[in-house]
DNA sequence: TGAATGATCACG
DNA sequence: GTGATCATTCAT
């Protein structure tokens, strides 16, 4: 079934840990893509200096103070687009950025927005997911509550969560805001698993 | 390890 | 207006 806004509406760490195992799913044209959320990273505001939302709003980061269940996409390094949730309540910042997930359906159409890549290299990143889905500045905005772009729980649960800090931030390296499917093959390369600053949280059934 | 490549924002 | 920076990816 289709998450609701109020799912959503919640602090981002907290909605960052429960997108793991959901379905990210797009549809374009013929099309129907499907992936499943394997990394996540939370971002809030005034507290977070790794976020776009410290230093309070501007005409880029305005979705993230407006209500949850839109999508904050921005464009980065020139050439790279990254997707993010947003989550909390309208006034509060914050957001989920969509690091990696496992492809699972219209891998065909993935394969041909990223030139031929194998399997493995079509969503483990957040450029590299937003490429699959075709996503752009053209989706910032968005409402996951629509019919173009929504986020689906199947039922699947997700096991050995683990968290670790955010990838490539030079400011809130240390906050432990990453989180991901622990041995899952399609969990990006930012920091080993097991490596310095992961830890294993939890198990589920 | 470094190049690619351009939007964004703080500052003046 | 300007310049430093950038929640990345890919080839070397």
């Amino acid at each position: 079934m289709k998450l609701r806004r109020s799912f959503f509406a919640r602090p981002s760490p907290e909605v960052a840990r429960d997108l793991l195992g959901k379905v990210l799913a797009r549809r374009t044209g013929d099309a129907l893509l499907r992936g499943r959320i394997v990394e996540t990273e939370a971002y809030t505001g005034a507290s977070d200096p790794g976020s776009h939302a410290f230093r309070g709003p501007t005409p880029r980061n305005q979705v993230m103070f407006g209500e949850a269940g839109h999508l904050y996409v921005y464009f980065t390094y020139g050439m790279h687009h990254c997707v993010n949730v947003v989550t909390d309540q309208p006034g509060t910042a914050g957001a989920v950025l969509l690091r990696a997930l496992e492809p699972l359906e219209g891998i065909e159409v993935m394969e041909a927005n990223r030139s031929g890549r194998p399997l493995r290299d079509l969503c483990n990143g957040p450029g590299k997911l937003c490429q699959s889905f075709g996503i752009t500045r053209d989706q910032n905005g968005d409402d996951l509550e629509g019919s173009d772009i929504w986020i689906e729980d199947d039922g699947f649960r997700a096991n050995a969560v683990a968290t670790s800090t955010r990838v490539g931030l030079s400011a809130g390296a240390d906050l432990p805001f990453r989180f991901f499917v622990q041995g899952n093959p399609f969990v990006s390369r930012g920091e080993r698993p097991g490596g310095p600053g992961v830890r294993r949280q939890r198990e589920k059934a």
